[in-house]
DNA sequence: CTTGACCCTGGTCTCGGGTCCAGGGTCTAA
DNA sequence: TTAGACCCTGGACCCGAGACCAGGGTCAAG
C-alpha cells in the first residue's frame, strides 16, 4: 500500500509516518520503480501500536523500546511489563503532583472573597508571598518544591 | 539591585529574568552608567509571584495577564479569581484524563502474566489492536479519544 | 595593576513531535 | 492528453521556556 492509504488505514498523518521511519519507529519499506514507498498491510497494525502506546503516555523513544521488545521472544514479555510498570508509577507520581497542585489552587480561590481591594486578595498575596493569612501561606507551601 | 542579586534573592535563573524582561512580564529595569540593568527591591516579589504562578500550572502569556489584572483596583479581584478557577477547572479535567490513562495501564499490567510468548501477551495485543481479549480491549479503549 | 567575578548584547541551541513548503515526478480517469 | 490527486526530498518552522555562548565592558579586592 502507498503512504497515504496507510495514512488513512492507521489514522497517522503522512508526515509523522515518515517522521517515524527517520526516527528509526519504523522500517524502511520498499520502494516501487517511481520511488514510492510500499507498504506491507501489517504496517497498520504497528502504527496502531505507536497511536496506542502514545495515548498511554508512552514517548516515541519508549515506543521504540517497546517495539524492539515486543520483537524479542526470549526475554521481550519480560521486558514490556517492566516497562509498562515504570510508566504507571511515573503517571502516578505525575498525578499526585497535580492533585497537590490543585488542592493549593482551590485553597485560594476558597479563600478569596472575589472583590475588594486587590491587596486583600489571598490569591495575590499568596503568590507575591508577603503575607501572614494562613490558608494562602498553606496552599502555596503546598505547592513549593 | 544587579540581576545577579536579583536572581538571587528571588531564585530565578539571570537568562531567565532577562526573558521575562523581553516577554514583557517585568518592566524595564533602570540602568547605571555602565548599562547594568538597576532594580527596585520589590521586583523580587514580582519574581516570586511569577515563580509561584508557574508552578500552579500558569504559563507565562496567562502570567502577564494576571500581573495586568493585579494593577487593575478597579475589576482586578474579579478578574484574577475568575482566571484562578480556569486554571482549577484545567487543571482538574487533566488530572481527570491522567486517572482515565492509568487505570487502562493497571488493566493491562494485571492481566499480563509478565512471561511466555509475545504475542500472548496481552499488553502487546492491546496495543496492536489484533485481540479478542476483553481486558485489553477494555483498557485500550478507556485510553482511545 | 591585575585577577576574577560580574554584566552587556545578540545570537544560536535545546527538547518532542511533528507540520509545512518548494520544486519537482507519477498515476489515473475522463 | 490533460487535470487533479498523489508521491518524492530536503529543509525550514512551530510551540514554550529558557540555557548557553562569544566577544566584549565593569567593578572590587588584593
Amino acid at each position: 500500500m502507498t503512504i497515504g492509504a496507510l495514512a488513512r488505514a492507521s489514522g497517522v498523518g503522512i508526515d509523522a509516518i515518515r517522521f517515524y521511519e527517520r526516527q528509526g519507529l519504523l522500517p524502511k519499506p520498499a520502494r516501487r520503480a517511481s520511488g514510492y514507498r510500499d507498504y506491507p498491510p501489517a504496517t497498520v497494525q504497528r502504527l496502531r501500536f505507536i497511536r496506542h502506546a502514545k495515548a498511554l503516555g508512552f514517548s516515541l523513544a519508549e515506543i521504540g523500546d517497546l517495539l524492539t521488545l515486543s520483537a524479542d521472544h526470549e526475554r521481550g514479555v519480560e521486558g514490556i511489563r517492566r516497562r509498562a510498570e515504570d510508566r504507571l508509577a511515573a503517571l502516578e507520581q505525575r498525578i499526585a503532583e497535580l492533585e497537590r497542585v490543585r488542592d493549593g489552587l482551590k485553597t485560594l480561590i476558597d479563600a478569596c472573597p472575589g472583590h475588594g481591594e486587590p491587596d486583600r486578595c489571598p490569591i495575590l498575596r499568596a503568590l507575591g508571598d508577603e503575607c501572614d493569612d494562613a490558608a494562602a501561606v498553606t496552599a502555596v507551601a503546598a505547592v513549593r518544591r
